[in-house]
DNA sequence: GCGCATTACTAATACGCATTAGTGATCCGG
DNA sequence: CCGGATCACTAATGCGTATTAGTAATGCGC
């Protein structure tokens, strides 16, 4: 009778033999005498019932350290179990030229944090293309290679992380960003902060206040003028629209003549929020110095944020600041929770009031 | 004849039925009436033999879009070796909440170019404890998640990286580095640019120059001392040890007696070398100071390299300055031939002569 | 109309690790 | 000293993709 004809064996070639390659659980349990299996619980440490004798235990320790034997992350990975990899994912570059207006702050507490959790960050970057980087519908695919992705910024394209949340892959966005169902995040608490500053001036004096802001409906500036509100009414003082100037281009709109006009009304302090291009500050603080105004004697400024890089080098406004690291930090807790499956963190971080130097009390009426 | 018994399935347990996973390119495949392989060989467009019929190809790729089919990438590295990955591993931290003294300058251009050819990064920072990152013996290790990796740093243990360069883990070490057999590397060519700044000197008519430098054999300090003699030697001036000034604590050490010395035997130009500290430049320019020497009439000064941050807001220092950026693109650049298998690309990096404003025409003999 | 190429796929792996059912031992109580 | 429990370990998968030997189907030359 004849031999079923063998069957080829076709799949990989084999390793070019010049070059050793990293040895594999197999050549350790080759090595210590047992099973590829026994090297994996032995390496796993898992807690369930198998149990492993001391002897063994050694013997596999021993052949892992005589071969130098690291396990194969991908292949880990593949096999369901955890990387230790977090995506660091941003749309623009991640390494800006210009630190300023970078993601620079909050890289700091991402990786502090991720560290110290013993996790290890993957920068994937938006604009990279070709090879795995191609953009295109699937630009965010290749952060499934993490354990779970933090997002930077907002442009990421919500169908695509609609996708990877509803996949069930831990992502965190960090700033607010509510219109994405199930989408976690974390964000600066800008309404307690910004209450707080209006708090400040109210305490000082100050019964007239008004709000500079750009025309913007992110949450980030509507969560400010949330809690300005919220501060004026704390005070028993009146909202009303007439309490804010919202202006899509401040540095034309927020002319010398409004000013005047305010502070002809009996308004003593101004408040501004912080943007990405500064501009609310900036008029602001431009119609201000026009006007020739003494601040803090004549009126208060206060800034809800920090100042633009250009005016960086002016006395502190009051104000607060947004805590970038700490920021990045919670985001990583938050992931990494997400990761191993525990409750979600907390969202919202605390920013940290700024006296500065623009704010004083109250002008005695004249 | 009784059937042999079937042998029990053991294995990977069903995944949780609730959550709904991401298409496989089984799934794929399926739908488009194909199999596995032709998904993954219209997906691969691989430039191999193997072709595939326009039909099909439009037929799979309609499937791959109707899903929403993305490659899972810890798969594809499993199966191709390869995940588009590249290691950046220093010891310190990358994103230091001091950015003056980091490696920021150069990720600026490993980013870059990493994304311009495909690649993302993956961080790894030898504090990290704690799950993948617990340091010891293997603190190196998990870097072999990516295709390759690069260090920043002198401080990565020599005898990990002669193993990862053993078992062919392409390694790219960025600052020259020879001490390692085989281990590639990336540096500035401070010859060069210490030879040129020297050259500018001559060129003024400056006959007798000193280097200060501070005591320490890193190739980074020798490598300056070797241009600055060759610029000496090339304009036929003597080299001998009076040119070189070293000292282990060049602020202690260079009096201003020692200047003033210098100065009476005719020196008209210094030249300090760039350290961590930046103490050789901050000793030579307070001694000037001190002394009082009108830079650059009485004498000139020049820095190999860029001054410390904190003496940044003075006039610049005619000297050079080292292309951080470059230099990481250019550690990127080896590392991705490396990766491929390619020829090893060029080490050196020039820097850029800067002027600056402390070198003159030697003062007239008095 | 019979070999020989070429074309267009598919079957059957392999990648390296994690998981779990199963299997001899050995132990233990009654 | 027998049945069950416990121990220590191994066999046999699976994860999702890439690769290659093989194979039908067709074309081509003479």
């Amino acid at each position: 009778m004849e031999e079923p004809r063998k069957r080829a064996r076709p799949g990989r070639a084999p390793a070019p033999a010049g070059r050793t390659s990293r040895p594999r659980q197999a050549e350790v349990a080759r090595l210590a005498g047992v099973s590829q299996a026994t090297v994996s619980l032995v390496l796993g440490a898992r807690k369930q019932g198998v149990t492993i004798s001391e002897e063994t235990r050694r013997k596999v320790l021993d052949a892992v350290r005589a071969l130098g034997y690291v396990p194969d992350p991908a292949a880990s990975r593949l096999a369901a179990a955890r990387n230790n990899l977090l995506g660091v994912f941003s749309f623009t570059s991640t390494f800006p030229t210009d630190v300023q207006h970078s993601y620079y702050p909050f890289l700091v507490g991402v990786e502090q944090e991720a560290a110290a959790r013993g996790y290890d960050l993957v920068l994937f970057t938006g604009s990279s293309t070709g090879g795995a980087g191609a953009a295109g519908p699937n630009a965010l695919a290749r952060v499934r290679l993490a354990d779970g992705c933090l997002f930077l910024g907002r442009h990421a394209p919500a169908e695509e992380l609609r996708r990877l949340v509803a996949d069930g892959f831990p992502v965190v966005h960090l700033g607010r960003r509510d219109e994405l169902e199930g989408l976690a995040w974390v964000g600066a608490d800008y309404i307690s902060a910004s209450q707080e500053v209006v708090g400040h001036l109210t305490a000082l004096g100050h019964r007239r206040i008004v709000l500079v802001r750009e025309d913007d409906d992110a949450p980030a500036s509507t969560d400010r003028e949330h809690g300005f509100l919220k501060g004026l009414e704390e005070a028993g003082l009146p909202g009303g629209p007439a309490a804010v100037f919202r202006s899509a281009d401040p540095e034309r709109d927020l002319t010398a003549e409004r000013l005047r006009g305010w502070l002809d009304e009996g308004v003593t302090a101004f408040v501004a929020e912080e943007t990405d291009t500064g501009d609310a500050w900036r008029a602001l603080h431009g119609a201000a110095h026009f006007v020739g105004i003494d601040c803090p004697r004549d009126a208060s400024l206060a800034l809800l944020g920090s100042p633009p890089p250009d005016l960086a080098e002016e006395p502190a406004p009051t104000g607060f600041d947004i805590p970038r690291p700490q920021l990045g930090a919670a985001a990583v807790r938050m992931l990494a929770a997400l990761v191993s499956g525990e409750e979600a963190a907390e969202p919202l971080v605390a920013c940290t009031f700024r006296p500065g130097s623009t704010a004083g009390p109250a002008p005695a009426r004249y």
